[in-house]
RNA sequence: GGCGGGUUGGCGGAGAGGUUACGCACCGGAUUGCAAAUCCGUGAAGACCGGUUCGAUUCCGGUACCCGCCUCCA
């Protein structure tokens, strides 16, 4: 069986991956606040660890691997939303689930497992609140359930800082019932304008760290394998979640994998919703770009370096995956290369499963007096291994048949062979390929196949 | 201020203490009416300064620059 080795950011080495139970292997992620359309670095970690979830089922099995995925859809940004349209919550939240599914869907990302919604699960919430305030973690004070980080002394273990040091150069306003400044909300008081549910605390709704916590609790138990999401989430968020867990279940340990991707950057600086410097994940679908156009480009740095979207990068990944797509058509999957699944289980190398990839294509291209009905096999399922190539991705430009193009190029070719006046050919070309039609013409004949920047809509001028 | 990460050829981007990463682009050749595509082939790197070593882009230390977190954030 491969060996899957994982960085975890808790020891921040590589680690051998091993189960807790085999059988059933476990993940969460942590996953979007619903109130707006998921831009270009929410998609990171989707797409990152839906490769993760592949090689898991890969290596596991199908059904020996569970995937759970939160929605977060109780926060001030969804109520600040509705108060400002008008709106219900749900009404909105829903639709942003729908957005965010179907964007998702797009760039070839399995469904995980379990996608929980927070509001299901805010008994399981008041309960854990509960648990950590009698085993003397959390105090209830104006209001409020806070967590006391002095109660904890492993709080900062993940993210490598100790609280003394963080207090130092603190930017966080100090609530002055807080008894120490660190202490983070796990419940606090709704007014009647706001959601909010009935507690032992009164009214109120809960902070963002408990959700997690509670939530893979309940899906995943007290100890589970893999926990991941953005780097940004390491701290606060993730050691929060750390701290509830492990002193609501002592002795359980949490997550024993700590995963982290690093941020999309746009001129190099962080892709965020704060600095204004984004674009959805819609915005580029509805430029053209093939869903899995964007997952190539997500895919070809590695998760735990910086990477950015670029025009270039796009175009390159286009004509690649044309190429592929080309290469294996009418195949069908075998099994996926066994270096290739090497290299995914190495820390999710995913650039080197990718030169195995273009191997395995030399391979195949180097050999055209077969017809290598079994490597093209090999092929396609070690591409569908990272979620590439798969059927009904959407966002390819439906081909049309250009048969009648290439018959009329054909006899005026022809005729300029004859005549030595091949001006119509170019100007018929030229067309073609100003169409981004790649013009192939040879002895046997001509051919013309949709290339980087296909546009159907320049071809109806042609006809 | 505290903590963490990064700096590879024109561009993107990996692994490995010594042997071609890979892809794109470029250049040369085959091919073509010209091209395109394809095939073959040649170049091109490791921010800077020291150290360890027979040998470092790879390990260690320092410098410079960049980035992230410490505030909602993937």
């Amino acid at each position: 069986m491969v060996t899957i080795r994982l960085h975890n950011s808790i020891s921040r080495t590589k680690e051998d991956f091993v189960p807790l139970d085999p059988a059933n292997v476990r993940m969460y992620v942590c996953g979007p606040t619903v109130y707006d359309r998921a831009h270009l670095g929410n998609a990171r970690p989707v797409v990152v660890f839906d490769v993760l979830f592949r090689l898991l089922r890969h290596v596991y099995g199908e059904s020996h691997v569970t995937y759970a995925r939160n929605f977060t859809d109780v926060d001030d940004k969804i109520n600040a939303r509705a108060a400002e349209t008008g709106r219900d919550i749900r009404s909105i939240t829903d639709e942003t689930i729908g957005w965010y599914h179907a964007d998702m869907d797009a760039l070839g990302a399995l469904r995980p497992t379990q996608e929980p919604r927070a509001t299901e699960f805010i008994n399981a919430m008041i309960a854990m609140i509960s648990a950590l305030i009698d085993k003397g973690h959390a105090y209830e004070v104006a209001g409020h359930v806070l967590f006391d980080v002095r109660s904890y002394p492993a709080y900062g273990r993940l993210s490598g800082r100790s609280v003394d040091d963080m207090i130092a150069g603190a930017r966080v306003e100090v609530a002055p019932y807080k008894r120490d400044p660190m202490d983070f909300v796990l419940w606090k008081p709704s007014d009647p304008s706001l959601p909010g549910w009935e507690s032992p605390w009164g009214r109120g709704r809960p902070g963002w760290h408990i959700e997690c916590s509670a939530m893979a609790y309940e899906l995943l138990g007290a100890a589970f394998d893999i926990h991941g999401g953005g780097l940004d989430l390491q701290f606060p968020h993730h050691e929060n979640e750390i701290a509830q867990s492990c002193c609501a279940f002592p002795d359980a340990g949490f997550a024993r994998y700590w995963l982290h991707n690093e941020m999309v950057q746009v001129e190099g600086k962080k892709m965020s919703k704060s600095l204004g410097n984004f674009f959805t994940v819609r915005d580029l679908l509805e430029q053209g770009w093939p869903g899995e156009v964007i997952r190539f480009v997500l895919l070809s740095t590695h998760y735990r370096k910086p990477t950015d979207w670029t025009e270039e990068r796009a175009r390159e990944a286009e004509a690649m995956l044309r190429q592929w797509r080309a290469l294996v058509e009418g195949a069908e999957p075998t099994g996926p290369d066994a270096e290739l699944a090497e290299a995914l289980a190495d820390d999710l190398n995913v650039a080197g499963a990718m030169a195995r990839l273009h191997a395995l294509a030399k391979a195949i291209t180097a050999n055209p007096q077969k017809d290598c009905f079994y490597e093209k096999g090999v092929f396609l399922a070690s591409a569908r291994l990272m979620g590439l190539l798969e059927p009904g991705m959407g966002g390819w430009t439906a081909a049309p048949d250009l048969a009648p193009l290439a018959t009329r190029l054909s006899e005026l070719r022809a005729t300029a062979m004859a005549t030595k006046d091949f001006a119509p050919v170019d100007a018929l070309k030229a067309a073609l390929v100003a169409a981004g039609v790649e013009v192939r013409m040879s002895k046997a004949g001509v051919e013309l196949v949709p290339a980087q920047g296909f546009d159907a809509g320049k071809l109806e001028a042609l006809k």
